[in-house]
DNA sequence: ATAAACTATCACTACAAATGAATATTAGAG
DNA sequence: CTCTAATATTCATTTGTAGTGATAGTTTAT
């Protein structure tokens, strides 16, 4: 029993004709008999007496108006309760690291917009310790940011592990410079904390803007750099460079989706947090 | 938004899985996975989160599977009441005369059992006058018989007007007799009537008693009769018959549903009832 | 009697849903 | 860590059924 046939049978029960309910659901008479003939059939019961040219409803009819006419404006109800959930309006303060922002953000941004169609989503992209200060400061609402961060006034969940890689240029010499984003950036310390520890001291560190740029300068041989493998998988100069594994110590960095802890609880906030697949749940920094 | 959409969506978001949803719903993953495709490009809005291998309700999805199971139960409900409609047990003992049960009786016992499967309809075929004093014995539930009827004890509705035909053979002599039905056949008075009115006194009259039996006689040129139009149309004679109009007083035979007033109304006769377009409202008899 | 209004039936078309195979992704075992 | 088994998604193809338009058959109204 299909809410089609339903809304069919109630329209021929309510103007008593098929001519007239055929107007009404923009199609042909022949459609509406057929769906009226197939309902009995399902039902194995007549629902009108074929009285001459008019329908009247028959004692089985009247029991089915009754519950068609439930069933059809519940599932009026229902389409409208589950668009209005998405109905959070206003707006939401994104923040993201430009690496999280270059691959990760757009399929995030989509799903949300397509589950809170009202809601406009802004989204910053900066450093990790920016944002960190964004957030103590109520100016953003949730961020990526790299991890760990422990600060008292912050909820911290991390929501995905991030690869570091080791790249360089391919076939070409190399530079010993470090190419990275300017200060701040959660990778930085990373990549120093490495250059340190494999006592390469008089490396070269060079800052840079953006991400592309930076891979750009690797590709051609101006120096290395340590980024996640999937900005690297999806960057255009993939085929120049060349990848290069790190010890688990340093390749890994978590990504963490930090709310401030005196901030309101955001729909948008736990829409977000369900789309990823292993949420490590929520904990608050002590120090 | 079918039920189908919404059964699929619900054995989804329940089981936790397409490849589960497909062996419930005897179908292949491919064609759940569309199912909710469609829902939720429908709805314009995300259902489940996709993580990994698993699918996780979204807001939206949760506030969806409220009014998902309860449009599915409500529809369950409405089947089984609808069909309860007919469950009205036990038997139905009709009686009706020999013509109407022969061209009228198929089609409303059809319909009858239709609206009560569950109810056993019983027909027997007599003439009038001898339903009648089994509807009064309370033998029979109801009756169709020609009318006019009066009897304190009978309720009638005139739910049809027959018209009786003069019927002879075609293209050969035709013996002066007129050949009807047994005794207390209620078209046997109207056309002793019509004998006596048009003055042919000496006519012979002959018993028969089955309505093809008649017709095969009248058909050879054994005599003439007069039955309702209908019968004659529908008879396998029909290309050897000659049919012959008369006067509305002589023609116009009314057929009533008779049933004992102190009867309790059963359902049945209220559907049978509800049959026929122009049930001239019941009268019960003075005389 | 005739026309107008309406429903039922039927053959045909068109579209949407189901299928099956291939691909992509992931969890779990070795 | 790699490989396998399990699962979801995608896509091309087939199938089935709902819709269409014409027609016939009724009934009501003029």
């Amino acid at each position: 029993m299909e809410l089609i046939s339903l809304i069919t049978f109630k329209t021929v029960a309510e103007q008593g004709g098929v001519l007239a309910a055929s107007k009404l659901l923009h199609t042909v008479q022949s459609n509406i008999t057929a769906r009226i003939k197939r309902l009995e059939e399902e039902l194995d019961t007549a629902l009108f007496y074929r009285k001459g040219r008019k329908l009247e409803l028959t004692p089985a009819g009247t029991t089915l108006l009754e519950y068609a006419s439930k069933l059809i404006q519940l599932e009026q109800q229902a389409g409208i309760a589950v668009k209005q959930v998405g109905e959070s309006t206003g707006e939401i303060r994104l923040g993201s690291m430009e690496s999280f922002a270059a691959v990760r953000m757009p399929g995030l941004i989509q799903s949300l917009r397509k589950a809170h169609p009202k809601l406009l989503p802004r989204v910053k992209t900066e450093t990790s310790g920016a944002l960190i200060q964004d957030i103590l400061d109520y100016r953003l609402d949730g961020a990526f940011v790299g991890g760990p961060v422990e600060h008292k006034d912050l909820i911290c969940r991390q929501v995905l592990m991030e690869e570091l890689v080791l790249v360089s240029a391919k076939d070409i010499p190399v530079s010993d410079s470090l190419i990275m984003f300017r200060e701040g950036c959660a990778y930085r310390e990373r990549a120093l904390r490495w250059l340190r520890d494999n006592g390469r001291i008089d490396t070269e560190v060079m800052n840079m803007g953006t991400q592309e740029g930076i891979l750009g300068c690797v590709a051609v041989g101006l120096g290395f750099t340590l980024v996640p493998r999937k900005v690297v998988e999806e960057s255009k100069y993939i085929d120049d460079l060349n990848l290069e594994l790190l010890a688990p110590e340093y390749s890994q960095v978590p990504t963490l989706l930090v709310t401030h802890k005196d901030a309101a609880s955001m729909a948008g906030i736990e829409t977000l947090l369900g789309m990823f697949k292993d949420v490590i749940p929520e904990w608050e920094s002590a120090a």
